[in-house]
DNA sequence: AATTTCCTAGACCATTTGGTCTATAGCGGA
DNA sequence: TCCGCTATAGACCAAATGGTCTAGGAAATT
């Protein structure tokens, strides 16, 4: 059953080149090409086309945030070091690749006003992000939990779009010091 | 001289599909039709045809949000009433047209690793508006004005793409409602 | 009145777009 | 061996893409 891999190699390389890009950015063409595979198997797998293809790799890559989050989280001794650390991977992967590829519901966002699916999409994995955050806050005790993960989201998507239009971590190194900051004074 | 006129009309047309939809994800044709202008003005007018048109009107509507930060902070008490004054801006603008437009950068950003002429455009108004900042925390006596106005930029950049995503002015209001605490507290 | 400048108008072009459809290769079971 | 299923392979299509180019109208200048 090589279908599974054909078809997760087709989530990945749409992933990256729409986390490049942008949903309207990438034609199939390249998508196909960079994946060395012909149209046939994209239509097999995703009978939705390009639309079925994006919602597939950005929900493939929003658990992979929610996961790592998790990790951050699970690992940290209070709310805010919980932050520090997804900004230290995020950054660290930026580093790694040497590339910052943009948060994978930005990249899809612009499409929504054509492509209702893909707002859905997108509502969806910030949800499940933000509730996240909220459960997490609760588990630490901060007073407001909604407020605290609401807030922290909204840092995380502005360090993200900085450092996508820098190219650059240091956004994240930023966030990073500042949520420090606000644990020790 | 009716030339301006419909120089401009571009510029605003264009300006507003782009942050609706994105760099890629409208056509010339569509803005033509929604400019009620035929393809030999725009070619006339800008002769890189659309990446021309894009830096323009990024830059029209980057001044427009530096112009509106500047009276924003002018008529504040402090940092952070400049930032709660902008929110509100932003969310009043919002409500007012029914529908949350991007940030103008964030609406050619995807574009840029094509067009490296709109990564320019890009960095050129992300660090107009973070200059600006930091001349407001200068001018306010903020201990470390560097760090406040890459942090309100950060926070207002997560605000305008998460009411983006929404599209609802309710992350706006939320970021005023932190701010505003910062203050009291 | 003639001419020049500015701007509009849109036909036209090669290329690319997302999508459909038929053919067939490979393989497990009968 | 033959069948039937899964999945690949890519030719093909109408529509749209960004861009070029020629023609002409309107107004100012001479």
């Amino acid at each position: 059953m090589s279908s599974n891999e054909n078809r997760d190699k087709l989530i990945r390389t749409a992933s990256r080149l729409f986390r490049s890009k942008g949903y309207d950015g990438v034609g199939l063409k390249e998508i196909l090409a960079a994946a060395d595979l012909p149209k046939g198997s994209l239509y097999y797998h995703f009978p939705g086309g390009k639309v079925e293809l994006a919602d597939a790799a950005t929900r493939w890559a929003g658990d992979w945030v929610a996961r790592m989050l998790g990790q951050c989280f699970e690992t940290a001794t209070c709310f805010e070091e919980g932050g520090v650390k997804t900004c230290e991977t995020l950054a660290a992967n930026a580093e790694h690749h040497n590339s910052v590829p943009a948060c994978p519901v930005v990249s899809i966002l612009q499409a929504a006003p054509s492509e209702p699916a893909l707002r859905k999409t997108a509502e969806d994995i910030h949800n499940t992000w933000t509730a996240g955050l909220v459960r997490q806050a609760e588990r630490f005790g901060v007073p407001d939990p909604h407020a605290a993960a609401l807030s922290l989201h909204m840092r995380l998507q502005g360090a993200w779009i900085l450092a996508y239009a820098q190219q650059s971590g240091a956004p994240f190194h930023q966030l990073a010091a500042e949520l420090r900051k606000a644990t020790a004074g």
